[in-house]
DNA sequence: TATTTACTCT
């Protein structure tokens, strides 16, 4: 009680002052100290103990993992005896990873716990939750098909949790309709479950369902909370009806009284600047009632890319690198924007600084899974044992690439931008590796599932397009924020994204 | 006394 009050002191002398303590008020002391974060002092209450149980141990590894320390938790996850390792602490370890975003890492736990399991203990509800959360990241969707199955074999119920973490796994792995029919089935519905389903209509391009889902679940009574409109938002951003987005905005504080958060700012800026209403996002940023972060700034710089506005994108850059001097994505567009009009001094000036600065760009990564295992490629892979199969697959889809039409991205900015982005261009981008991994390991006409870290470049889109109408194969692309599922050389997407 | 779901830009 006082550590919620936030008196970890007065706990502490409470504890000190019992005429005896058992393992129960230890653990008490554990968990209060591990909530508040102070896992130095619950250590040493821990390791103070003479006789531990399971509630010790998961206490401990909840509480490094809420702080992020993995290796600590994992370390005290593989001294917990035997006979004390019960599902709550392989809870704890799942789920840690899980929200550390350590999504394979919480797989292979959960694959050792199977393991074990069939001896020992037994997922619950707790953890298949855990687990579905990291298929959704990971687009594991054999996974979670394997788990829906479990589920159904082991007679669960379907509550919120489980029924939620069901659907949205189906979403992010594709599977709409799927989604749609695990939230039908499903005997009480929250906020969460609404949300998913808009949100996944969204990520689908599908703006009209996404809409009338919103309006489906006021009809319902379920209010609104600010992640739903982050999802309308979305929807509205991914569809380009802008005017409908900018009335789901005022509508958020007019008629739910939610206060927009630099988040939805973040949505409505996006809005604006990818259909090209630059002016009007920027006098959004400048009016916002919370300050702009970096990410509000970096959705009007991708319209200035977009639209090239190169005067506003400077203006931009400046704002973005007061706020963080490392800012990728200003020094990538400075250099490319320099290099466009033959500035190649300030381009180079770029590069230095960025070296100076140390500034890291996050690499490409996809991933797709393949008999229930997850492979995973980096820009210009060479490291996956099948690594010459998959380069000649990709060489030999070149010529009949060309013949269908596509041409390669070969801009003069190309030349001129900066080392790291010319080893882009030389190198092949995550997903073709992905994919071509996909066509030689998966039969002939079956669906191709991958999914990327960051969002799909102009080239890369492109030339999806044609492979999917090459090779007669449907190619669904999850990129960090929507589905384009490709198909006889179109997009879902319909290029606009 | 311990463990669980949806989340804006590059």
């Amino acid at each position: 009680m006082y550590f919620k009050f936030g008196r970890p002191d007065v706990a502490r002398r409470l504890f000190d002052e019992m005429p005896q303590r058992d393992v129960v008020s230890y653990n008490t002391l554990i968990a209060g100290y591990s909530n508040c974060g102070n896992l130095a002092a619950a250590g040493e209450v821990f390791d103070g103990m003479t006789e531990r149980n399971p509630v010790s141990w998961s206490s401990m590894i909840a509480g490094h993992a809420r702080r992020g320390d993995l290796v600590s938790a994992r370390e005290l996850f593989d001294r917990v005896p035997a006979a004390d390792r019960n599902v709550v602490c392989w809870n704890a370890m799942v789920s840690g990873y899980t929200q550390n975003e350590r999504f394979s890492e919480a797989v292979k736990v959960f694959q050792m716990m199977l393991q074990e399991s069939r001896t020992s203990v037994q997922p619950n509800e707790v953890t298949l939750v855990s687990v579905l959360s990291s298929c959704a990241n990971l687009g594991a969707l054999d996974l979670g098909k394997w788990i829906d199955g479990y589920i159904k074999k082991r007679r669960m119920a379907l509550g919120l949790f489980l029924g939620n973490a069901l659907s949205d796994m189906y979403a992010k792995c594709g599977c709409i309709v799927e989604a749609k029919k695990v939230f039908d089935r499903m005997v009480e519905k929250d906020v969460i479950s609404w949300t998913i389903i808009i949100s996944a209509s969204a990520m689908h391009g599908l703006s009209e369902e996404a809409i009338s889902g919103f309006h489906d679940m006021l009809v319902h009574g379920i209010k609104p909370n600010d992640i739903t409109f982050m999802a309308i938002l979305a929807a509205c951003t991914h569809g380009g009806m802008v005017e409908d987005g900018l009335n789901y905005f005022e509508m958020m504080s007019r008629e739910f009284g939610i206060n927009p958060k630099v988040e939805h700012y973040g949505c409505v800026v996006d809005l604006l600047s990818r259909a090209g209403r630059l002016s009007e996002a920027e006098d959004i940023i400048n009016s916002m009632s919370v300050p702009p972060n970096v990410v509000v700034w970096g959705a009007l710089l991708g319209g200035c890319r977009i639209y090239k506005d190169d005067a506003r994108g400077e203006r931009v850059v400046r704002r973005i690198l007061e706020l963080d001097p490392e800012h990728a994505g200003s020094y990538v567009y400075l250099s490319t924007v320099y290099a466009s009009f033959g500035r190649l001094e300030e381009a180079a000036k770029c590069r230095l600084k960025m070296r100076e600065n140390r500034v890291v760009k996050t690499p490409g990564c996809s991933w797709i899974e393949v008999d229930n295992t997850v492979h995973e490629f980096f820009v210009g892979d060479r490291s996956h044992p099948q690594s010459d199969k998959i380069y000649s697959m990709i060489s030999s889809l070149g010529p009949r690439m060309k013949l269908a039409g596509y041409v390669p991205n070969t801009s003069v900015v190309s030349q001129f931008i900066d080392e790291e982005e010319k080893e882009d261009a030389l190198f092949m981008h995550s997903e073709r590796l992905a994919v071509a991994f996909g066509l030689i390991s998966t039969k002939e006409g079956t669906t191709i599932r991958v999914v990327k870290n960051l969002r799909v470049c102009t080239d890369c889109h492109d030339a999806m397009k044609i492979i999917s109408k090459i090779v007669e194969r449907e190619i669904v692309l999850r990129d960090r924020s929507r589905f384009h599922h490709f198909k006889e050389g179109r997009c879902s997407c319909k290029d606009y994204w």
